[in-house]
DNA sequence: AGCACGCCGACT
DNA sequence: GTCGGCGTGCTC
């Protein structure tokens, strides 16, 4: 070696990686030459982190600068051939990092799917064929002394048999002394899919063979049914998977082992992709003038502005003006995401654009498994035709797409698309805006009731704005009824929580035999429980909220932390036996309407029943194929549903909604009761809605039933100017957390007040929310709202500042603090 | 976030 | 006398 390459090496190389950790910090890792010619941003590396744990980081810059005031690691083992993700998505990902305020290791953490983040149980294998132990030192002798009697060691158990912590260095040096390799299966836990296939063995394939074997056969009738089936699957010359074999012959799968064990058949695996499409894709329908007019109007808008609002009313055909644009960019051979809310994926949308768009299209959501998710991730990155549309759930703006060519957010009012509980708590509406202006490209957001700062927004020239203002066929709107319940209790015409003359309407459709859908916001069977005698209700040991009743199970339940009790015989404060239900549930509802209706089938949707990846379809499935009459359930009934017999929609309580305390409150009512209400009629009959309310003269409620969208915009708007809220003034809430009650209060009371004297903006708190424990927990907040006209990126690093200030403290330490930007 | 290091109570 | 509780500080 001369002067010059040892020059050259010592020259040093290194890497900046982001760690799915909440650390801000960047962390440097020492490569070799090599490495640094072979790594890329965007791909993975396994490094050690601290002493004993191993993490999948991603390379983000690659340079030549030494760390100073430590010694850089080398890194452990590199993990992609590839860039897994693209300088676009780095690029967003450093959006939502700055503007949610949280690291950029939580946004690789929740942008990755968890298969591509390697588990910290790592395992080591013996090398087959070393054989010079003369080669090892004590400890790694060792070692290899333990791998002669356990094919696999973990760390701890490495950990255990050296005797001290630090056992890194000795495993490194026994992998480059190729006496042991870490386990493959640790980086790489995506399998791909097998599926069975069946075939005759060879021996028998001649013509002649068949009398022979069928006289073999000629005492086990099962397994001749099988081969019979066998050879009439077998002309359609494609391959015979096991469970068609078995479902066609009506025969079970032991029957078939039986002949695999004769070497009559025989098994075989093709590797297949879990997504795949084998129906027939069907030309998108032709739009109606009113449609083609909205299409060209959109179009139009694009030329000039990024983002494009499409209001259009319940079933007024906006998926087909949907399917026409994506189609154009398609055929542009560009990328298409369709963001979804979560709920509303299971429904009959995928189906209708499978059929258009089969082969082009693939789904990611949550309830999709890891290997799945990792195979939509792998043909978006390869940029394949099967994942070209992308119709996903929040998460799905994730995606290492590379040449987006169109985002649609629908149903872009759906609180769900912003994410409350991990950081980062990003509104995938928000962030799908910033991610196709840095592909370039637009965005359409669609929504027969948007939200007020979008509609704002169109309002202001700032978005497009398009209107579809006419149902599919000229369809009617629903008649809307409103239906006093404080009338009707006081003239005793209630049964239960029916009025009469909900129950007569109810009564009218089923005669008709036509469904009928209940909402009623709240599950379980009765919110609380309480003793007549000294007033208590039983409260959960954790948390600050009363115990929901649940009479399916007869337990008292908490909402919250899950904590469950069975239901109490007596009062827990005095022991008096009279134990009163207030407030009622879907439960209750589905109870009571079983007692008023006893030949009618009833079916209840809520959080409850719908577990499970397909307990949605379950339920739907009953209620499409009318075997359920009367639907009762929760919100999530009011999502892009389309039953042909639903004629009528009864809203059961109007009020909770309307008076919880949030200043989206009337926003949030006015929605769901449209879009619930729009479940009512899809087919030539006019369809009906009941709302029950104390309080039929409130405005939101008449808003509703005159159908008035721009009359609440404009009421709710300037409600909003005026006690400082979006989209005039922006909010962020701090949430502060701990075991010891005083100890969050006075940290709020320090952070309070430090804010207050830091940052100029109003701010509001220390306030205890109204569930004041969860889990254990005491929890305070702090509201910052921040004026029109003010830069937010300003106002937000006073903030950091302060909460620096705040976690320098060692007293508030252990205080868990998140901040939530704009918390709606 | 994990995880090791470090200093005070109930137990073989 | 030790095991283990969780406070505190660091991780390239």
């Amino acid at each position: 070696m001369n002067t010059f390459t040892f020059y050259f090496y010592e020259l040093n190389n290194f890497i900046n990686v982001i760690l799915p950790i909440p650390l801000q910090k960047q962390f440097t890792y020492k490569i070799t030459e090599a490495e640094a010619a072979f790594l890329k941003s965007g791909m993975r590396v396994a490094v050690e982190f601290g002493k004993s744990k191993i993490y999948t980081a991603l390379v983000y810059t690659i340079h030549n600068e030494p760390p100073v005031g430590y010694e850089a690691k080398e890194i452990f083992q590199i993990l992609d051939e590839t860039p897994i993700v693209n300088e676009i998505q780095l690029a967003h990902w450093e959006w939502i990092s700055n503007y949610y305020m949280c690291s950029l290791g939580e946004v690789f953490r929740a942008a990755l799917p968890s298969a591509f983040l390697l588990e910290s149980e790592t395992v080591i294998q013996q090398n087959i064929g070393f054989t010079t132990e003369e080669l090892l030192n004590d400890d790694e002798f060792l070692i290899y002394e333990a791998l002669q009697h356990q094919t696999q060691l973990t760390i701890n158990q490495i950990v255990e048999i050296l005797g001290k912590k630090a056992v890194f260095p000795v495993i490194k040096d026994l992998i480059e002394k190729n006496v042991i390799n870490v386990k493959e299966q640790i980086y790489e836990q995506y399998k791909p899919k097998l599926i069975k296939y069946v075939r005759l063995n060879a021996v028998w394939n001649e013509k002649e063979k068949l009398s022979e074997l069928l006289e073999t056969l000629s005492r086990a009738q099962k397994q001749r049914d099988v081969i019979l089936t066998y050879f009439q699957l077998q002309t359609t010359k494609k391959p015979i998977k096991v469970v068609d074999l078995q479902e066609k012959a009506n025969s079970s799968a032991a029957v078939i082992k039986s002949l695999v064990d004769k070497d009559i058949l025989e098994y075989y695996f093709i590797q297949t992709d879990r997504i795949n499409f084998d129906g027939n894709s069907k030309e998108i329908k032709i739009l109606t003038s009113h449609q083609e007019e909205a299409f060209l109007a959109i179009k139009k808008c694009f030329e000039t502005k990024q983002v494009t609002l499409l209001k259009g009313i319940t079933s007024s055909g906006k998926t087909e003006i949907y399917a026409k644009l994506i189609k154009q960019q398609l055929e542009q051979g560009k990328q298409v995401l369709y963001l979804l809310p979560e709920i509303a994926l299971t429904t009959q949308l995928i189906e209708r654009l499978q059929i258009y768009f089969g082969e082009y299209l693939s789904i990611f959501h949550s309830k999709y498994s890891m290997n799945e998710r990792v195979e939509v991730w792998n043909n978006v990155l390869e940029n394949n035709q099967k994942a070209q549309l992308i119709l996903g759930a929040r998460s799905s703006l994730f995606l290492p797409f590379s040449d987006l060519g169109l985002i649609i957010v629908d149903e872009e009012h759906e609180p769900s698309f912003k994410q409350y509980d991990p950081s980062p708590r990003y509104h995938a509406r928000d962030a799908a805006i910033v991610l196709a202006n840095q592909h370039n490209t637009k965005v359409l957001l669609g929504s027969a009731t948007p939200s007020i700062e979008t509609f704002y927004n169109a309002q202001q020239g700032k978005y497009g704005f398009v209107e579809l203002n006419r149902r599919f066929g000229n369809v009617l709107l629903p008649e809307i009824e409103l239906v006093d319940v404080k009338e009707k209790h006081r003239k005793k015409r209630m049964k239960g929580h029916f009025s009469d003359r909900l129950l007569e309407m109810i009564s009218d459709a089923l005669k008709e035999k036509e469904q009928v859908i209940l909402f009623q916001n709240r599950r379980g069977f009765a919110p609380v429980v309480e003793c007549e005698t000294c007033g208590v209700s039983p409260q959960c040991p954790q948390c600050d909220v009363s115990l929901t009743f649940h009479s399916y199970r007869k337990e008292l339940r908490c909402h919250y932390c899950g904590y469950r009790q069975a239901m109490l015989h007596n009062c827990g404060a005095c022991g008096s036996e009279k134990l009163n239900t207030k407030g009622f549930g879907t439960e209750q509802i589905e109870l009571e309407l079983q007692e008023l209706f006893p030949n009618v089938n009833i079916g209840r949707m809520d959080l409850d029943t719908t577990r499970g990846k397909y307990g949605y379809q379950k339920i739907l499935g009953q209620f499409q194929a009318q075997e359920i009459d009367i639907l009762v359930g929760t919100q999530m009934l009011s999502k892009g549903l389309d039953f042909a017999n639903v004629s009528l929609v009864g809203i059961m309580n109007a009020d909770n909604m309307l008076n919880f305390p949030d200043f989206r409150a009337h926003e949030r009512s006015y929605q769901l009761m449209v879009q619930v209400s729009g479940r009512a009629g899809r087919d030539q009959k006019r369809g009906k809605v009941a709302i029950q309310t104390f309080n039929p003269y409130h405005q939101i409620l008449q808003q509703v039933s005159t159908n008035s969208y721009d009359e609440m915009f404009k009421e709710q708007l300037q409600e909003r100017w005026q006690y400082h809220y979006p989209p005039f003034y922006r909010i962020i809430k701090i949430t502060l957390r701990h075991k010891n009650f005083n100890s969050v209060e006075d940290g709020a009371n320090w952070l309070g007040k430090s804010l207050t004297a830091n940052v100029k903006e109003q701010i509001l708190g220390p306030t205890t929310p109204a569930i004041s424990k969860i889990r254990n927990y005491y929890i305070r907040q702090i509201i910052i709202k921040i004026p029109p006209k003010q830069s937010i990126a300003a106002s937000k690093n006073k903030i950091i500042r302060v909460v620096n200030a705040f976690q320098a403290i060692k007293e508030f330490r252990s205080i868990k603090l998140t901040i939530d930007v704009d918390n709606y």
